[in-house]
DNA sequence: ACAGGATACGCAATCGATTGCATGGAGATT
DNA sequence: AATCTCCATGCAATCGATTGCGTATCCTGT
């Protein structure tokens, strides 16, 4: 039963010692005008007794909380918490903490979200867009003021921020590529709002594949979708499996929609691959679950937000300017299951 | 380009209208001792002005942070992310903010992580215990300080906390009897660490419903596996099935690990569910991708998270003694699907 | 017209750590 | 021995909001 001891705090250290607070203070942060025998003693003594900072007090003086805001979509998607879950490791290890909002893919819940990431002082902002988001001059209230931000996965189409992503467009072609390899000559894309660079970009990407290897493009069959959810994935797949001339091929935006396709297709009696071969994106843990197996995309989620996290410290430190524009971009790589993988 | 103007604080805006800072505070907290033209005065200005309260300074001299605390295993599981998505939202709604650290299912971490957060001075803790955590002293820390702690799903054995949960006895209760309606036998049962309440209520549940339908209780068919994850599901289920005498029906403490015992189960040519019987629990997406289907237990994510909020929220308002214990059930539901309804 | 009680507000301390500036003393230099 | 550096530390203001206590003003009833 500990009894409600008060805190320790650095009056409490210097009283002990015989010394002042402020040396007390600057021990404890190493600084280089205190003596060594004073340092060793401070720092015993802190151990010994306990002390632990008040690091709200620290925030008030110097307007720095070192909590580091994160702004997403929506928590509970297999991508998204696997992002997340990076950027907690990273954080934590790094003695940051972790402010979490979300959005809900709604901009004025973003905007709100960041006003209040913003009286809460955080020392960084790691933000992946809300689907409808095409304006981003909310985030000049954090730039202005000379906070670090880091946008990851849904990044802006704007150049001059701060960028952890994947090569989109590349992904998109390889994933095309794949299935003109293994004989789709009509294949059909869902993709995702134009106005979110990834899904702009895996829509480009896509069309370049199906041009170098001269293959007509179909305007019918290459679909924005709002959402890529489940029902949406199904009813695309009906959309475009009951056109007069049906793909033999489809590359989705996400895997929650191509699963759908799959099933839609299979519901329809199509022979996946040989009749229609799918490949989502994201490689998320439904992919190995689904019957056939599903082709998608890797998307390194947790070292994204690792990835995110180390930019945002280095722009804290000062190593990276907060002013310029840096990208880090990650590997991807093309899974290939039963879904596309047509034998002989 | 907006400037970097200086905040604005409660002494420009007492200045300005010639009152103290204090007034202004508490015309801004609605205290009721401040004149109704006063506190209107006060609120215009602080709206055209566009005032932002100084939360960390506040929160220097009230020793509370309006920020909750929440500690779970993993971020990046389904059910975990789903939770932390209703604790966020039910957070936000009432003005408060979320930090979030995750203790890898690791007691240490969670210690570790316990006294970061006791150091941010969270207002509220909200915690889903970690897989091998089996004495709670480290939560006296909060509960000795008078911060509210709720537990949610993952709860302590003990009864003098406030608990936000289902009733895992009788879920599983319902689940092994619905196997055994569907003429199951002999049925194994995949677990978790017992030390878990959830897991331990779970085992017993299936025991009872087994005792009470005058089964045997074969002890090599009750498995107390380590993490439940999918090797370990898909490795359990090779070992019963290759038992002399295999089960006709399992009941699986995850959805997970019932998925790879489908797959297990499908690859030793055993149809489902005629030769085998699955449910699971959780209620995962995955459940509605598996083929067949997954019967499982629906389990209110969202909502549980809602409700350690509310609960929560009630103890900082006094509402609730903080050191008194609660006990929040919410209701589950047996989802039948193919993996388990033989017809006929 | 005056006591008694609301009503409305100000003063100043406080929360705990940080930091620019000043200073006392030890050691070095000439 | 006098002067000059450093080195190590203390002083006191500061960050912005909160709050116990004290007081001036106004109303109300008699």
């Amino acid at each position: 039963m500990e009894g409600k001891k008060k805190d320790v705090t650095i009056y409490d250290l210097a009283h002990e010692l015989n010394v002042s607070p402020s040396t007390v203070s600057r021990a404890l942060n190493d600084h280089y005008s205190i003596g060594k025998k004073t340092k060793k003693a401070v720092k015993e003594l802190a151990r010994e007794w306990g002390y632990r900072p008040n690091t709200i007090a620290s925030s008030l003086r110097t307007n720095r909380s070192n909590t580091i805001g994160v702004m997403v979509s929506w928590i509970n998607r297999p991508f998204i918490s696997s992002l997340i879950s990076g950027i907690e490791k990273a954080a934590r290890e790094s003695g940051h903490q972790v402010i979490i909002t979300q959005s809900l893919d709604r901009p004025e819940l973003e905007k709100e979200n960041l006003q209040v990431l913003y009286d809460s002082r955080v020392s960084a902002l790691v933000v992946s867009l809300a689907m409808g988001t095409a304006d981003y001059h909310h985030f000049d209230l954090f730039t202005n003021n000379g906070i670090p931000v880091v946008f990851v996965d849904r990044v802006p189409t704007i150049q001059e921020v701060h960028k952890v992503h994947i090569n989109n467009f590349n992904a998109a072609f390889e994933a095309t590529e794949h299935l003109i390899e293994q004989g789709c000559t009509r294949i059909a894309h869902f993709g995702g709002a134009r106005q979110q660079s990834i899904y702009e970009d895996r829509r480009s990407g896509f069309i370049a594949a199906l041009k170098k290897n001269n293959l007509n493009v179909d305007e019918k069959l290459i679909i924005e979708a709002t959402s890529l959810n489940a029902e949406e994935g199904f009813r695309l797949a009906e959309q475009v499996l009951s056109l007069e001339r049906p793909p033999d091929g489809i590359f989705c935006a996400n895997d929650t929609a191509a699963v759908s396709a799959i099933q839609c297709a299979k519901k329809k009696g199509l022979r996946i691959p040989e009749d229609l071969a799918i490949i989502g994106f994201n490689n998320d843990p439904i992919c190995e679950i689904i019957d056939p197996a599903l082709s998608s995309i890797e998307h390194p989620a947790v070292e994204m937000g690792e990835a995110a996290i180390k930019q945002a410290l280095g722009m804290l430190e000062g190593e990276i300017a907060t002013d310029s524009a840096t990208r880090v971009t990650l590997e991807t790589q093309v899974i290939v299951r039963a879904s596309s993988l047509r034998r002989g």
